[in-house]
DNA sequence: GAGTGGAGCGCC
DNA sequence: AAAGGGCGCTCCACTC
């Protein structure tokens, strides 16, 4: 049987101070209380017997422990699993700290989260000590007693997952989320290789050099001069939205919005050039000079990852937009000497999930393929792009316009799908609660959902206010809609990374550096490359076993083995 | 001048 | 082909 030790730093502050004791599996004391001068050492010590640690959060303590060279095998998360449960319990956003929730369970003031502060710049700088003393983050009293407080959350834990409608699927969302949290901080560790001198390269062929003084590159400068002058105008900023909209009012354009797709529709000479300055400022501003200087240290991109950050379950970041790199950037991560990456995504997520979930045998048998959309073309007409149009927009709640044919024929032949994902929009509409497969739940309707819902209540004229509660209950449906698909679909992606996180320490020096909702990055010393490629299928089919049991619907990983990431597709 | 909200983009 | 889900980030415009 699994060990399993509370673990907790000292509230009152001192680092590295701390708390541990082994517990029951039902969370009772197993053993004695012990006060430890450090913590993280003793979490380090107990390695041989592969515990399952049991503390407040795995994002406050991870870190720490990785500096030190410490990994551990698994753990339970509790405001993690705090905050799966509050939102459950239709309570979502309300405090999730160990502090809170033992407050709760005695009916005390329940203190707020701490916030998370903004990232300027990497957080974890190696080189860096860790402060001498350290606020306590767990929101616990100072006189509380730490230990006692996580043996009894953790027993309400159990409790409140137990009583879930399927408490076994709960079960495997904790661990999932829980192994995560320490994949996450691994990978926030880890960072991901990047070259800055590649990507300087990039800059200057698509900008020109970098200016000394921080002013617009060359390219970037004759773009926006070329605007003006199409226009005829003397200067303008592209930047600016009125003047953009000015500038063309004034020779006879009107523009509907300065949205790209909407711009394309556009017939004038000025609009390519206004595409141009857009796409080289984007470059410049979000992924120029100045965020390789920030965000690139020693050959490493370290963004935060925040497990759970996204209502759906997706992982948010923080730092460096690191769920947003531009493809073309992907040039500049590349493996260290003698080393590779293996990348490998799912390929076509979403549909799959929405056939498992469904049990619609059309859509399951199409699985079988390793490219859905063509699997499914002679359904929608022999086109592929309608295919992917019809589950897509199915999936999004689209209506209108080229989508209809589509849809309706996705309406009759996979009438399961569509049905399930009808409901979800239904009960979105009705205010109420959907959850994806393993649980998670999405969020109460928006303060101005009740207002549009109630209606009368406003004092607008009747016609107005139904329109827009109207449009307000449908974007909700809309929301939960997607909500099953996209939060079993991050589910699932969880259960692959806990699994694969797992098998990964069979080898020597593999390294998880990057995952993005579906899509997972591993550095490997490349004699290793193969067996990764081999585990991460292995560990995608068994996710989906873990998920759905005898499930006949598929999810092939799509793999690559190469030296840049950006050769991956 | 600091903070906020919207528009827009690019990632999935 | 039209414009539908989730984010983070940057810019501008606006407010105080």
């Amino acid at each position: 049987m699994t060990v399993q030790i509370a673990a907790t730093y000292d509230p009152e502050g001192f680092k590295d101070r701390g708390f541990v004791q082994a517990i029951t599996e039902d969370g009772d004391a197993a053993g004695p209380a012990r006060a430890v001068a450090d913590l993280e050492a003793e979490i380090g010590s107990a390695r041989a017997e592969s515990p399952r640690w049991i503390w407040p959060s795995t994002s406050d303590l991870a870190p720490a422990l990785l500096r030190r060279g410490i990994r551990v095998d698994r753990c339970h998360d509790l405001a993690l699993t705090e905050a799966l449960l509050l939102a459950y319990e239709g309570r979502c956003g309300e405090p999730r700290s160990l502090g809170a929730a033992w407050a709760r369970l005695h009916g005390l003031a329940v203190p707020e989260d701490r916030a998370e502060g903004a990232l300027d710049a990497p957080a974890e700088n190696p080189t860096t000590q860790p402060a001498l003393f350290e606020p306590d983050r767990s929101g616990l009293p100072p006189d509380a007693d730490p230990l006692r407080a996580v043996r009894e959350v953790y027993a309400d834990q159990l409790r409140r997952v137990a009583a879930t409608a399927h408490p076994g699927r709960f079960r495997l969302l904790v661990a999932a989320e829980s192994a995560a949290a320490l994949a996450a901080a691994e990978m926030a560790h880890h960072g991901l290789p990047w070259r800055a001198d590649v990507h300087g390269g990039i800059l200057e062929e698509v900008l020109g050099p970098r200016p000394p003084d921080g002013s617009p590159p060359r390219e970037m400068a004759a773009a926006a001069a070329d605007l003006a002058a199409a226009l005829g105008v003397r200067t303008l900023n592209p930047d600016s939205a009125p003047q953009v909209t000015k500038a063309f009012a004034d020779v006879g354009v009107r523009l509907p919005s300065l949205r790209r797709w909407e711009l394309k529709e556009v017939d004038h000479p000025a609009i390519p050039l206004l595409l141009k300055y857009k796409e080289l400022s984007r470059l410049y501003s979000f992924n120029g000079w100045v965020w390789r200087d920030t965000w690139v240290v020693d050959g490493r991109f370290r963004p935060e990852y925040t497990v759970g950050g996204v209502v759906t379950g997706r992982w948010a970041a923080r730092g460096g937009g690191a769920l947003q790199i531009a493809r073309r950037l992907r040039k500049a991560v590349i493996a260290d000497p003698g080393w590779m990456f293996v990348a490998a995504d799912a390929a076509q997520l979403e549909p799959r999930i929405l056939a498992a979930l469904a049990r619609d045998e059309g859509m399951a048998e199409a699985t079988q393929s390793d490219d859905m959309y063509t699997a499914l073309a002679d359904v929608f007409e022999g086109s592929r792009a309608q295919a992917k149009i019809g589950l897509l927009g199915a999936m999004y709640g689209q209506t209108g316009g080229g989508a209809a044919a589509p849809l309706a024929l996705m309406r009759r032949r996979f009438p399961k799908a569509t049905a399930l994902l009808d409901d979800a929009a239904r009960e979105g509409e009705r205010g109420r609660l959907v959850r994806s497969h393993l649980g998670r739940t999405c969020p109460p309707p928006s303060q101005r959902w009740q207002a549009a819902i109630a209606g009368d209540a406003e004092a607008d004229a009747a016609d107005d206010s139904n329109r827009r509660s109207g449009q307000v209950a449908r974007a909700r449906g809309r929301f939960t809609r997607n909500f099953v698909i996209q939060a079993t679909a991050a589910e699932w992606a969880e259960v692959l990374l806990a699994l694969l996180r797992q098998r990964l320490r069979e080898l020597d020096g593999p390294e998880l550096v990057f995952f993005q909702h579906d899509e997972v990055l591993v550095h490997t010393p490349g004699e290793h490359a193969s067996a990764v490629a081999e585990m991460i299928g292995e560990c995608a089919a068994r996710a989906g076993r873990l998920m759905f049991g005898s499930s006949p619907v598929r999810f092939p990983m799509s793999v690559h083995s190469v030296e840049c990431y950006g050769d991956a597709k």
